[in-house]
DNA sequence: CTTGGCTATGCAACGAGTTGCATAGAAGGA
DNA sequence: TCCTTCTATGCAACTCGTTGCATAGCCAAG
C-alpha cells in the first residue's frame, strides 16, 4: 500500500479527476510521489470500491465527461493511520549510480554525457520547483510563511525536492569533471 | 532489467557468493543499489543461465558449501551496452514525504517523531559511509585519489550516498523544527 | 542445554510499477 | 486537409520488488 496514500494526500487539497491527478503525478507532485495515469485510474477505482474516496460524474460539452473525486471520512481515517505507522527507510535507486560505479572499468565517454544531461535536467527542475515555492508562499518570506502559513505541507515536500535536485546536479557535475580530467591524465583505453 | 546490472557491477570487483552479495546489497552497496537475498539468488540463477556470469562450487567444512560467481566476457559486454544506453530520470519515493505533505492537516506528533528517527538514522549512515570513503582512498587526500586512484567507481557512488543522507538529515531536522514550533504558536487541534 | 544468530540457498505468492494499446471527439497548426 | 496534441478513461501483459517460509549444521551466549 504505497500509492493509495499519495492519492489520498493529493485529494485532500480538493476535488480532482484521474486525468488531473495524472498530470500532477507525472511531474512528481513537487517531488513527493510519481505515478503513471494507468496506475492512478486503477488506484482510484480501488479506493472508490473501498469507500475511501467518492466520485461524482461531471457532464461536459465539447470534451469527454469526467469524474471528480474527493476523500471520504473513511479515507481521512486511513490517512491518519498511515501517518502514525512507521515508515521504512528509503533508498536511492538510479541506473546512473550503477554506471558510475563501473565507469572506470568500462568506457567513460557515454557516462560523462549522461551525467551532464542529468545535471541540466536537474537544473531545470530546480527552477520549476523554485517558482512553485514562491507561488506557494505568496508575499511572505519563508520563515514567516512556515510559521503562520495555512497550508505548508506542499511547501515542505517541495523543499526536499529542491534539495534533492541540487545534490543530484552538484554530484553529476563533480563526477563528470573528475572523469573528464582522468581521461586527459590517464592512458585511455 | 535493473538489478542485473547492479549485480554484474558488483561482481566486477571479484568473486562473490549470493550470500556475500546479499550482505552488501542489504546495506545498499554504498548506496548504489539495494536488494534482498531472494532477489539476488534468483538473479544469479538467471544470469548464469544466460551466460553472463559463471559460478564455481566451493566445498567447505563446518559450514554449507557455496558458489562463487564471476562475470563472463558476455556479461562484461552486457554491462558496456547498459552503460551506453540512456538512463531514465530517477524519483524520490518515500512514505515520509507523503506524511509531511499532509502533516498540517492531520496529526503532526507522530510525523515529528519519525522525522527525528530518520535524521539519526541518516546520521549513522553518514558516519558509516565516511569511514568507507577514508578506507577506499587510503593515505591520499580526495583530490589526489580521484585523479590517480585505480578504482574510483565505488568512491564516487559513495559520495552521492553521503550527500543524499546529509540532505535527508538536514531536511528532516528542519521540518521537525518547523512543525514543532507551529505546535506551540498555533491552536493545536 | 536451549536459544538465538550466522552461513548458505532457494521456492511461492503477492503487491507495486512499467509498457503497450484502445477509444474518441475537439482544437489548432502546417 | 491532414497531423498532432489535448482531454478523459481504462484493460492486459509483464517485470520488478517484497513478504513469508523452508532447510540445516555450526557456534557462542545465557
Amino acid at each position: 500500500m504505497a500509492l493509495r496514500h499519495a492519492v489520498l494526500a493529493a485529494l485532500l487539497d480538493g476535488e480532482y479527476s484521474g486525468y488531473q491527478l495524472a498530470k500532477a503525478f507525472d511531474v512528481g507532485v513537487a517531488n513527493f510521489w510519481h505515478a503513471l495515469p494507468q496506475q492512478l485510474y486503477a488506484e482510484l477505482t480501488r479506493l472508490e470500491k473501498e469507500g475511501l474516496v467518492a466520485g461524482r460524474q461531471v457532464i461536459q460539452e465539447n470534451r469527454p465527461n469526467k469524474r471528480l473525486f474527493h476523500v471520504t471520512d473513511a479515507g481521512r481515517a486511513e490517512l491518519e493511520e498511515f501517518a502514525a505507522a512507521v515508515a521504512k527507510p528509503s533508498f536511492i535507486r538510479d541506473d546512473l549510480l550503477v554506471k558510475v560505479q563501473v565507469a572506470d572499468r568500462i568506457g567513460t565517454a557515454s557516462v560523462i554525457e549522461q551525467l551532464e544531461e542529468r545535471a541540466s535536467a536537474a537544473e531545470a527542475k530546480i527552477e520549476l520547483l523554485g517558482k512553485l515555492l514562491r507561488q506557494l508562499r505568496g508575499d511572505a518570506d519563508e520563515e514567516e510563511f512556515l510559521r503562520r502559513g495555512e497550508r505548508i505541507g506542499p511547501y515542505l515536500t517541495c523543499l526536499r525536492g529542491i534539495a534533492f535536485e541540487q545534490g543530484h546536479r552538484d554530484w553529476c557535475l563533480r563526477i563528470a569533471t573528475v572523469l573528464r580530467e582522468r581521461r586527459t591524465t590517464h592512458a585511455e583505453r
